[in-house]
DNA sequence: ACCAATATGATGCCGAGGCTACATTTTTTG
DNA sequence: CAAAAAATGTAGCCTCGGCATCATATTGGT
């Protein structure tokens, strides 16, 4: 292994941006790319979640009931799987169940359904607005909706209202 | 996976009609609402290679070099994490590592990094014309990116085009 | 009422992607 | 050149979300 010549120490280029630690040693509003990619795993940790609520709220609405095996032959997955995350629905008090007679969300579990299926809808809306088929509009919104935040859910919003009226 | 031979019908409320089906219980040709969510599970296993091949091209072109430590941080992870990922990477062929040297891209690897890049540009420069605010639009950009499917892709492409002239 | 079909539940296994802690190697420095 | 510092690697542990398989409970049909 050639000695790597005495190239200036540290590389070439200077450290591009401070990493989340700024001389002062305060919290820094975690603007940084960290921050951002740390976000990014947190918001895909609830995705899930999000999915089972979304679906036990239209089973609800659509066939009255949402068993566990309905609600795994809709995601795609084994029973098995379904209950295991049914648990965690559960022990994240989103839901209830009792056996052989579906899942029923809690309170909250429906207030989560409900703020999902709104993005959902207005994310698919939107991708149809920018010119998005609806096929790939479809697909796409599953993965995106997640990751689509707030604030820039309203500007969605607002995207949305003023191509209405143009 | 094989579809999972018909779960047969069940309980007493009426099959809830999977939409984008006619009439015809043919092929699972898959726009299913499962097919759409495998996919979406098949895009967040390749979300961690992308933002990889990503940095590791960024790194390069800024600080001639990407060594695993380096990654570790910008991505804010332990260099243990980074390391495994690093593993992986090499061992989809998308990158190889010289200990001490940095991690280097193959030609696939270039290219998915240099496709990641230009994809991450279009989806903030949409969310930006939406009227996403620059903060948000970077961090949920950072999240969607990983599911904008190629036709999605060209259509944020000429929504761009048409905004501009507009 | 009974028995078959169906739903649910419990394990055990796997890989991914985190972490900590410790070990090793290389580079930098005194 | 030797010691300190830094980078890399390894091992063990965790959670999560898949799977298959086996066991149990419920329902429904005859």
């Amino acid at each position: 292994m050639p000695p790597r010549p005495p190239t200036s120490p540290k590389s070439a280029a200077p450290k591009p941006a401070a990493p989340t630690r700024s001389p002062q040693p305060d919290m820094p509003a975690e603007p940084t790319q960290a921050g951002r990619f740390e976000q990014a795993r947190r918001v895909q940790s609830m995705a899930l979640l999000e999915d089972y609520a979304e679906l036990i709220a239209d089973l609800h609405a659509t066939a009255g009931e949402a068993r566990a095996t309905d609600i795994a032959r809709r995601l795609g997955v084994t029973h098995a799987t379904a209950i295991k995350a049914i648990t965690r629905l559960k022990r994240e008090g989103l839901a209830t169940a009792r056996p052989y007679r579906g899942v029923f969300l809690t309170e909250e579990g429906e207030h989560l359904a409900a703020r999902v299926k709104t993005r959902h809808r207005l994310v698919v809306d939107v991708l149809r607005a920018i010119g998005v088929p609806a096929e790939a509009a479809e697909q796409d919104a599953e993965g995106i909706e997640h990751h689509v935040s707030d604030i820039t859910l309203a500007a969605f919003a607002r995207f949305l209202a003023n191509a209405r009226t143009t």
